[in-house]
DNA sequence: CCTTGAACCGCAACCGGTTGCATTTTTGGG
DNA sequence: CCCAAAAATGCAACCGGTTGCGGTTCAAGG
């Protein structure tokens, strides 16, 4: 069906090597050959087969890319930039989508089925597991939004999730929030667990006391309004640090059915700054984390490592920033940030 | 690197052709052999490689999924179900982002590279010139979302848009709104103009005046907020047909910002219910496609044609419904929906 | 004009599977 | 137990490219 290489060899009168040899770059063709081939080709509407190219060169130029959160907004900067970014490079995704599903055997079975050159498993709700599955089967991987844990041998892309929390938590402070609760986001994700610890670790050396840690089922306006309303009238905190935008907007919304005010009897701390955090109705004061950065970055990791395979494993970490808006009470003109009053 | 054939066949103890047919359903292997092979390729760890199979039996389970608008939650459905649908048929998805590209020779390029058996077009802002690319190129392809066209032998799945126009001018006149405007997405997708035209023509059959027609550039809350900010104050209209639900809910700002009650003011009628159409700061009245059963349907329906390529152009067309929430007057409780009043 | 080295070219083997065909083995009926 | 038909098996060619190697062509220098 389609034009092969032979075909196009036949029409210039050439060897099936100079053809070859004409579409791959640093290959030695003289500028006549070089031109035969070429007008042949276009003739012929002749492209290569990447197919059966790899097959020889046991490159597929294809990078899987796994993910298991399909329903969060985030993931929509994710799957744009991903793609984007590969397809400039020359590579092209191979998507896996993991949701509900708990253990690597099944992605690392079809993405090697396609020897997919390189792996990104973007996620914060997977654990070392699955970066490490790929690792081993001698498949470069990094690890976006993963956990930074120097104690596996993983690249990782993504930010210091212990570091946002104590961001939070002095955060509430210096505006003059004076107890909080925190409403993470699952449970078992690592990002979770760090940015409560870290939460945690700041709001004892400021004596800021946490009334209630409670974690939403998923990152969703649903989850977040449940949770929030299962908290109200239960405890006593005037701010309240969210694992994410979704789960804080529905937070909000159940605050306001409660009758309650925004900022001044209750404050609100997103994460991610999507898009909505910036809408009128919430205008959600949030951390933002430079998610096309680490995609970029991902993305850069993951080509160079096809490369070169034994890199050893990095860690790259962003910063994050806090976006003012008016979910949390302003600043006391007179004091400064990021110092307690 | 990765175990061949070969060393199967050798460590079994058979042909290599017994290793490929105990791998392949339908093939005649005894008994004994295939236990052989089967445990000989379990101690190696074996796994058929799809690109060589691909290369022989001129199939590769690849299929493209092109899509330009990756900024839109609704295509976090969109990327959720089609990874899913295909994976759970053997098939997996290579995306290709087409975001501010408009001929159809990259795509067609980058996807016939990689033989894919067949190509999804998923998105209403591109001319049907794209599935014809492919079409003529040999490769099955369906429009999902596309605008169906009986003159062009593309398979369309997706909505009937002129009626959902329709349907929203007939939703205004019945909950007794007497003057509308619309704000559509993107005034060169087929989508929007056909939405447009059937709201006209409704309208006109009603009487209900269109005091204006204005075009978003494209899906978003910052285009619906800018493009109500031009309208308020510019026109006489009671309701406002929107061409998505982020452009409504950017024009639902714009509207309150600008001092309107909404519905008393000002009615908004949305388009796709996203989850955010819920939020209980918005509470939108919409249309809702049922996204879910078109993009199973496409993939069924793609898988097919890759079995059989020549069956004739089908369309696909799937019902809207109107979601009730509360940013439309509602509806006097002695008429009827539906009816003029 | 001859020599020499570099650039170019084609042959043929190979990548990891599939499959038509001929051959061998098995099965079952008489 | 024999024989024919059916089932299983292996051989070898093929899918569409790449690439090492040896031979040829070409340009430049003597």
């Amino acid at each position: 069906m389609a034009v092969t290489l032979k075909e196009v060899a036949e029409r210039a009168g050439v060897s099936r090597s100079a053809v070859s040899r004409t579409f791959t770059d640093g290959a030695s063709v003289s500028a006549k050959t070089r031109k035969k081939v070429e007008s042949a080709a276009k003739a012929l509407g002749y492209q290569p087969s990447l197919i059966a190219r790899s097959l020889a060169t046991n490159r597929t130029k294809l990078i899987g890319l796994v993910a298991n959160n399909y329903q969060n907004p985030v993931f929509l900067d994710v799957f744009d930039l991903f793609t984007k970014e590969l397809q400039n490079r020359g590579y092209r995704p191979l998507l896996v989508n993991l949701t509900d599903e708990t253990n690597p055997e099944r992605s690392l079975g079809l993405l090697r089925q396609y020897s997919v050159d390189g792996v990104i498993v973007a996620t914060s709700t997977l654990p070392p597991t699955f970066a490490t599955a790929f690792r081993e089967a001698n498949i470069p991987v990094v690890h976006t939004f993963g956990k930074f844990d120097t104690t596996e041998d993983n690249h990782i892309v993504g930010i210091d999730n212990f570091r946002c929390g104590e961001m939070a938590a002095q955060t509430f402070f210096d505006r003059g929030h004076r107890s909080a609760a925190v409403l993470g986001g699952p449970e078992t994700a690592t990002s979770t667990k760090d940015r409560v610890a870290g939460f945690k670790a700041r709001a004892k050396v400021l004596n800021l006391p946490i009334d209630m840690v409670r974690y939403a089922d998923n990152y969703s306006y649903d989850a977040g309004r449940k949770a929030m309303a299962g908290l109200i009238n239960k405890g006593n905190f005037d701010a309240v640090f969210c694992g994410d935008d979704l789960i804080c907007i529905g937070a909000m919304d159940a605050a306001r059915a409660a009758g309650l005010v925004i900022p001044d009897d209750i404050g609100f701390l997103g994460f991610n700054n999507m898009p909505m955090a910036g809408w009128a109705a919430y205008d959600l004061t949030t951390i933002e984390q430079p998610t096309r950065d680490i995609i970029r970055s991902s993305v850069e990791l993951i080509t160079a490592l096809v490369d070169n395979p034994d890199r050893s494993a990095e860690i790259r970490l962003f910063p994050c920033t806090i976006i003012e808006r008016s979910t949390l009470k302003s600043l006391p003109f007179n004091s400064v940030a990021g110092e307690p009053v």
